[in-house]
DNA sequence: CAATAAGCGAGACGGTACGTCCAGTCTTCTT
DNA sequence: AAGAAGACTGGACGTACCGTCTCGCTTATTG
């Protein structure tokens, strides 16, 4: 929630409140973080962190955009397969990877019950995510590798919704022959010999 | 808590404390709803509630399976698609359906940060419901409606896979076109000629 | 409150019930005692207690008296003064005993917020020891030890109260060098020349 | 220049806390008396009790304290022993004053299991009040009206003992002409020609 | 170059809920 | 038919945090 606060913050205070959030989130697990545990972590007032953020989620979004910064980027070998493969794998990797995996599937479990919390981190973290996705997507589709009359979103969903549905509801990520055989399928006809 | 203890519980008080659980969690939101509240609503005291509950989560969860007894099953017309498309317009339906999308979805978002209620609600809606949809899947594959070499349960992720991701990513169900276009686009190839 | 029901209980459970109440006041206190550790501790039903005792205190009593029997006889050798001495010697070892005196006065407290239990303490245990007393104050008078126009009851208080007094008010009784001057005082005048 | 509390505690909070549980005390009696009943009628959190009395009793005694502000004085006439009438008589009225005697008995009750409070009951307000008198009896003392070789406290403990060892194990207090009697007969010898 | 205001740490405040314990009653099963 | 076992409603416990609110203190302009 930090961004548009330029005013008196004092950047420090930032850094710690964040850095005891992740800190804390890993030690005690995301459903016993408090902001008073936060506060207190990080040598600050509670209200420093009211000022700044609505809630301990917020807080941690920011601190998970932090540490995930430039996630798995998109390679572009040409082979939209095997490209697909190599980011999906990595991509699959930070989920169980151990501060961040965490971080992110609490934002995403709490993001159920809080609109505001959904909406930051849809905008701040997964669409600019799907949106990178994409462009690789277009590209395999001007290069004729993928049909162009596919929503490159419906693509993605495609692709990710498998991984994310295996993550969610199981706790685990599938693994690396699973991640193949799910980009294999949709690439191929699910037809016997389609 | 499964509906039969063998022990000495009241099932009338049961009967209320999940009733009151869900009409709360309708009111008020997930969130907001407390032990106590429940407790206060049904007419019953806390303790009942901890003995034979383990969380807030966990009454939710009896009171969803009470509700979602039945749902959407799998027709049988012989065309695997056709089929398809109707179950799953009918459970997407149930997804954003007042009481049961509510409650489930909730229910997903808690299980991100507490295992037992993970496994609970794995093993007693999630699994269930995957076991129904193999079934289906494998009389497709026998009548050669479907590659024979894929793992049903894959299919099942690669078709359900992506209703979850935008659901539980953005908050909404894909609209019936876009359920069609993720059938289509996983029978099709992805790719130009399939 | 036992004496007065002869109809069916169990002998053997009301030894139990009573036992138990007297070990748990002495291992974890009296403000600690509750009717379910009780209970339990005896291995009876709570309702065998209910129906017997109307509160833990009523059960302590009927132990405190078990106890206690046949304290502090009031001797008589033919010196008021020297039996006195003896007599209160012996009463306040009483008070200090473990057992006894940690019973009686944890009982002494609860009588000061409940006035049934007040009521039972004083006819069942305090009354009889005052009598007792009285008849060796009034033996006293008609020998000519003692002033025959003071109500012997009034002599048992100016005794005992400064006893009690100091008990009740700082924990501790008072030692036998005390004790003696507290008689001699009351004997003697206190004013210079008697 | 600003008003430094040296604490932080609000005295407005403090002060209701305190004039609930003077009146709940009266309206429902101390056993009845509930640290949340306190803190609901002086509309006060239940922690700001906790932070700064031990338990319901510790602010009862500062109620106490505060009622009973400058209770009983001794007088000076020149005799002691209607002086000590006069004070006795004036100190058991307190005794069975609405509020105070009230809430002296209910604390002295509850001193007997609870050994911080009968430090602070004694420290507070018992002591204060002994030696106030221990100043009168030294008084006397020396103007040769009582012995000098008695210690003043034991003078206290046999005018006032007697009183206490009624009150507290009957219930009631003394009547004047037997208060009078108490005094006389410490007074006087008890044995028949002095 | 004070003064003055903001941000800040600290933490008290009124509250809500937690999860536990026990009271006193009621029910079931055992003996 | 009593008694043990223990579930039931309900109230209170003492704790943890919530989000709000002063406090003084430290800074950083700005009049």
């Amino acid at each position: 929630m930090s961004p548009r606060h330029p005013e008196r913050r004092s950047e420090q205070s930032a850094k710690a409140v964040v850095q005891a959030a992740l800190e804390l989130c890993q030690e005690i697990g995301y459903a016993k973080v408090s902001i008073e545990g936060i506060a207190s972590r990080a040598g600050v007032g509670k209200n420093t962190i009211y000022r700044w953020w609505p809630s301990k989620a917020a807080v941690l979004l920011d601190g998970l955009l932090e540490l995930w910064g430039g996630a798995a980027p998109f390679p572009d070998t040409g082979d939209i397969v095997a490209d697909l493969k190599a980011q999906m794998r990595a991509a699959v990797a930070s989920l169980i990877a151990d501060p961040v995996g965490l971080h992110y599937r609490a934002l995403i479990g709490e993001a159920q019950h809080d609109a505001a919390l959904a909406q930051d981190l849809h905008e701040r973290l997964i669409r600019p995510m799907v949106l990178r996705a994409n462009e690789r997507i277009e590209l395999a589709q001007r290069q004729g590798q993928i049909r162009g009359d596919l929503d490159p979103e419906l693509v993605v969903e495609l692709l990710y919704g498998p991984v994310y549905h295996h993550w969610l509801l199981t706790g685990r990520t599938p693994e690396p022959a699973r991640l193949d055989a799910i980009i294999d399928a949709t690439f191929a006809s699910m037809t016997p010999q389609g």
